[in-house]
RNA sequence: CGGGGCGUAGCGCAGCCCGGUAGCGCGCCUGCUUUGGGAGCAGGAUGUCGGAGGUUCAAAUCCUCUCGCCCCGACCA
């Protein structure tokens, strides 16, 4: 490709709009452009990218066994209503209807789409298992979109779904796509991590999410070093704290806080650390009941595992009016004592704590040498809450530490939630209907091409890994001698014979406009021909990523171009 | 959804408080000179000042409404 004939319209300046590096990169080298908030059009470079990234998963993908299909983007209202997520989605779910007033949406995921083309054409058990997988636009109304491509309203994803006989079968399945996960983000040239982690909205039993690690990543993960745990702290558990010695239990003691709400303001007011301090967090559940949660002062309820222990979908903190409503104290005088009935949860951390303080019930007042069964009673002792650094794994080893990461794929072990709601069997070989088992897998396409960048890049520009870089090489004619000239379109034409994708930028441009181009879109490596060099017959090559600098005989450079990028291409698992 | 900010040339911005008919840098076009890390000189083109309404002799500027975009937050007591 000649670049002064191409559509890659790099920019000087940072865009104003752009807050993440992979955002201004990306606009700034021409990649892609804003139509609308969350939603971008990919120019020539950009997707070139994406289909490098396509290329990998569909490679990986079949690989693994699994098929390539296309489903609909628009789908019926009944098949979401059939599973309860038209409801359930909520504003995310773009909706909207056709002349006849029916309504649709847009897909943000496919499991029901896909399980009604499973329930209409599969019948025996003998033509399962099937993987199934497409690589699709898919559309979720974000409350925020944000980052560019990262957390768009339209997006692409590989998407993936199969169906299994049963939890054997199942489990091979996952695994099956775990393998392929890891080998595709490997092949990508990505740090990457695997991470237990919720199955939010698509539900299922279980899941791992795949981190790209990099310090601006949305998602909080932790691990432990000396393990293999590692999960996002939505899900991480963990462990109760080893039983330590009760300290004796001292009197029950009412002390006037004035003003001192907040943690830091009680613990300020009274000299003593947060982690003396139990807030009780007031929650309204489901059927407008109210809990009560006691996390320790600097710890952070987890709202996800409160849900998950009570078994329900719904959880909102209690506003202001409720808790006065509620109880006899104003927000941030809330204690267990005294709380009219209501269901009582006790964080461990909290339970293995002997004469803490709480809020006093009554305004101004809080609580001190608090003990439990003493003073008050609680409903249950668990993990409710989130898990941070120095924290305890559940799998033992050394404590946990964290990392921030960006997740691009995600894999759930769905069991029959959909199968068996939207009536997907199959006859067994002694004649029995059973639902399948289901597993569901997405990679964010386009949010993969932005975490690379993220993870590859210095301050001037993007460093592509050699396997999703738009192209192998770009050729420099830095100074507009004939000769200069013509050998930089010989080199061109040799590589591109072969097989090398390889990018000539033969504007009408100065040398330093040429090289801060080249480094801002960062294709691996620069082959710099000028007259300096060639006066010595070599021709200077520049591997974008280390800044190292070979000086190669002009005779030589399309083989060693060759080899270099064929060896890197190669670097595969 | 709540709060804050911004919409002026392709991009980045000034002008707005204090009304007088739009400017700077980069880019773009032409010419000459230059040519290994964002060239110099000379000449040139480009604006529904986000949109609608209002106040005024006069509105980018003041008022009202509206649309779009960005950031922060969405309740840890």
């Amino acid at each position: 490709m000649r670049l002064s004939q191409s559509f890659i319209p790099t920019m000087r300046q940072d865009p104003g709009e752009a807050e993440v590096v992979s955002h201004r990169l990306m606009l700034r080298a021409g990649m892609i452009r804003k139509v609308a908030a969350g939603i971008y059009s990919y120019l020539p470079l950009g997707l070139r990218v994406l289909r490098k990234i396509e290329t990998i998963v569909r490679e990986e993908m079949n690989r693994a066994g699994a098929q390539e299909l296309l489903l609909p983007i628009l789908s019926p209202a009944e098949l979401w209503k059939e599973t309860d997520r038209w409801d359930f989605y909520g504003k995310e779910l773009f909706r909207l209807q056709d002349r006849h007033e029916r309504d649709f949406c847009l897909g943000p995921t496919h499991e029901e789409v896909v399980t009604d083309l499973f329930r209409r054409e599969v019948r025996s058990y003998r033509q399962l298992p099937v993987t199934l997988y497409q690589i699709q636009t898919k559309f979720r109304d974000e409350i925020r979109p944000r980052f560019g491509i990262m957390r768009g309203r339209e997006f692409i994803m590989k998407d993936a779904y199969s169906f299994d006989q049963d939890e054997e079968g199942a489990k091979r399945s996952y695994q099956g796509m775990y393998n392929a996960y890891c080998r595709i983000f490997t092949r990508m040239g990505l740090q990457f991590r695997p991470v237990e982690a919720d199955t939010g909205l698509i539900g299922g039993i279980s899941s791992h999410e795949f981190m790209v690690l990099a310090n601006t990543g949305e998602e909080l993960i932790v691990f432990a070093p000396d393990t293999q745990y590692a999960a996002n702290v939505e899900r991480a558990e963990i462990a109760p704290p080893a039983i330590s010695e009760r300290e004796a239990k001292k009197p029950l003691e009412k002390v006037a806080t004035p003003n001192a709400k907040s943690v830091e303001e009680v613990c300020a007011f009274l000299d003593v650390s947060p982690c003396r301090l139990v807030k009780t967090l007031l929650y309204q559940t489901e059927n407008d009941a109210m809990t009560a949660v006691l996390i320790r002062g600097d710890h952070q309820a987890n709202e996800i595992k409160i849900q998950r222990y009570l078994g329900i979908h719904e959880l909102t903190l209690a506003t202001p009016e409720m808790i006065s409503r509620f109880t006899t104290a104003p927000i941030g005088f809330v204690g267990p004592i005294g709380l009219p009935k209501v269901r009582i949860l006790a964080d461990h951390a909290v339970a293995a704590l002997s004469n803490f303080i709480v809020g006093g019930n009554e305004p101004d007042m809080h609580l001190v040498h608090v003990n439990i069964d003493r003073d008050f009673t609680i409903d249950a002792i668990g993990d409710f809450r989130q898990a941070q650094a120095g924290d305890l794994s559940p799998r033992g080893g050394s404590p946990l530490q964290t990392a921030r990461g960006i997740e691009v794929g995600h894999v759930f072990m769905l069991g029959t939630k959909y199968s068996e709601k939207m009536g997907a069997t199959y006859l067994d070989a002694q004649g029995q209907t059973h639902p399948a088992i289901m597993g569901c897998y997405g990679i964010g396409v386009s949010r993969a091409a932005a975490a690379a960048i993220e993870q590859n890049h210095d301050e001037k520009g993007i460093c592509w890994p050699m396997p999703i870089a738009p192209f192998h090489a770009q050729i420099l004619p830095v100074t507009s001698s004939d000769e200069v000239r013509k050998t930089s379109d010989q080199i061109y034409t040799n590589l591109y014979q072969n097989g090398i994708e390889v990018l000539l930028d033969d504007r009408e441009e100065r040398g330093g406009v040429k090289f801060n181009d080249a480094d801002l879109i960062g294709i691996p490596f620069h082959v710099i021909v000028g007259d300096k060099g060639l006066a010595q017959n070599t021709i200077e090559i520049k591997d974008r990523k280390t800044g190292e600098k070979f000086h190669v005989p002009r005779e030589q450079v399309c083989e060693w171009i060759t080899d270099i990028v064929k060896k890197r291409l190669e670097s595969q698992p």
